[in-house]
DNA sequence: CGCGAACTTGCAGCGACTGCAAGTTCATTT
DNA sequence: AAATGAACTTGCAGTCGCTGCAAGTTCGCG
């Protein structure tokens, strides 16, 4: 009873419950083995067959092995514009970014094991960094276009835009890192307004 | 007459020339055809052609297509560092790092065309795009340690130094950015100043 | 001049990745 | 329930990035 739940456009099916299945697996598969190996010590076929699939249909899954280990992450973006969108004809701009971020904070701190074990990744393979940042590259740029029409100016014209997002991203990255390396022990919540702060102050000379 | 010049180590030979001529060919080569028909349509063979060597020469130059195209840029590291420590006692750390910068500028700015050409490469090509940031990551983790240091703190206990060195690095990233946009047509150290500006005013809510 | 080191090159091979042409599985229609 | 068509998986063959190895060649230096 009750097969269509109102919670998700998700049109279940036996089929797209195992596709869901095989790209868990794959991720899975492909994010435990580069922990253990390190990232070009695992073939793709060695993550498809820990999954139970050919070589070929990992590329049905995933567009390059990266893309497997690190994920998409494209899903919040547009949840973000939304937010922010609402968010920023009520307060400062720098306000209502970080509100916004809260939204990628929390997807983070459910999916906290998956992110552990690529932080993982990433430390044995830093060659896989500059991949993860891109990741956040998508958001910036349609972030950019938001504020750029909020405050009705040309985003190429004006750095102001650009430079709010840039700093912004940075400033979550370097949360996200210490909040990694402290294995979780602190709140990535936290972390995240701590360093709004200082971005808000200026970043007074002060240390301690 | 004076064949040893002081100002740097350069073994000067008949083969070192060469060497360089090589090199120097090789990103030539690299750089006009990536900008002309894209990173992925552009073989090794092709650049190793165009630059008259063979293909398994290109890789005892380069350890990837890539790192013909974007350089490595890991020479100006070691002058920054010690420019910044040297500026750290005598002011605020955020001006320490602007005034450190201007040197990464002066070389971009001197290295104007090849810049050029990265930024239709990086355009036309935007998977590019990560990996060009990452040529600051090694820049930023010693700069990291180095305003660390400055401080006494340990860079992993608290997020000061980190932060200071991502946004400013995002900062100057954008201002990088609308240069080349800008076809060069802005100073670049101009705008690298208008960004830490903002950034040291908490990045305030005034857009024009 | 002759020796050793440095540089180039071809070859053989691994692994990532792709298009194509099956074969298989499932949802849907009648 | 059977038939139809679409979606998904798979093997195959091939390209390209990249590497180690073992020559061959060039150059610096005594």
């Amino acid at each position: 009873m009750v097969p269509d739940v109102h919670s998700d456009a998700a049109p279940l099916g036996r089929r797209d419950l195992r596709k869901q299945q095989t790209r868990a697996a794959l991720t899975g598969a492909a994010l435990r083995l580069c922990a253990e190996r390190g990232f070009d010590q695992v073939t793709v076929d060695d993550i498809s067959a820990a999954a139970g699939v050919s070589p070929r249909t990992f590329f049905n899954y995933f567009a390059s092995k990266e893309d497997a280990v690190l994920g998409d992450h494209l899903v919040e973006v547009d949840a973000m514009r939304v937010r922010l969108a609402s968010l920023l004809p009520a307060m400062p701009v720098l306000e209502a970014v970080r509100r916004a971020v809260l939204l990628v904070v929390a997807a983070m701190e459910a999916d906290r094991d998956h992110w552990f074990l690529r932080m993982e990744v990433v430390h044995r393979s830093p060659q896989l960094l500059p991949r993860l940042v891109l990741s956040g590259a998508e958001a910036e740029r349609v972030t950019t276009e938001v504020i750029a029409a909020h405050l009705g100016v040309d985003p190429l014209a004006h750095g102001y835009p650009a430079l709010v997002v840039a700093t912004t991203g940075a400033a979550f990255r370097v949360a996200a890192t210490r909040w990694m390396e402290a294995g979780g022990r602190l709140s990535l919540g936290a972390l995240v307004d701590e360093a709004f702060t200082d971005l808000a102050a200026g970043l007074p000379d002060r240390a301690v």
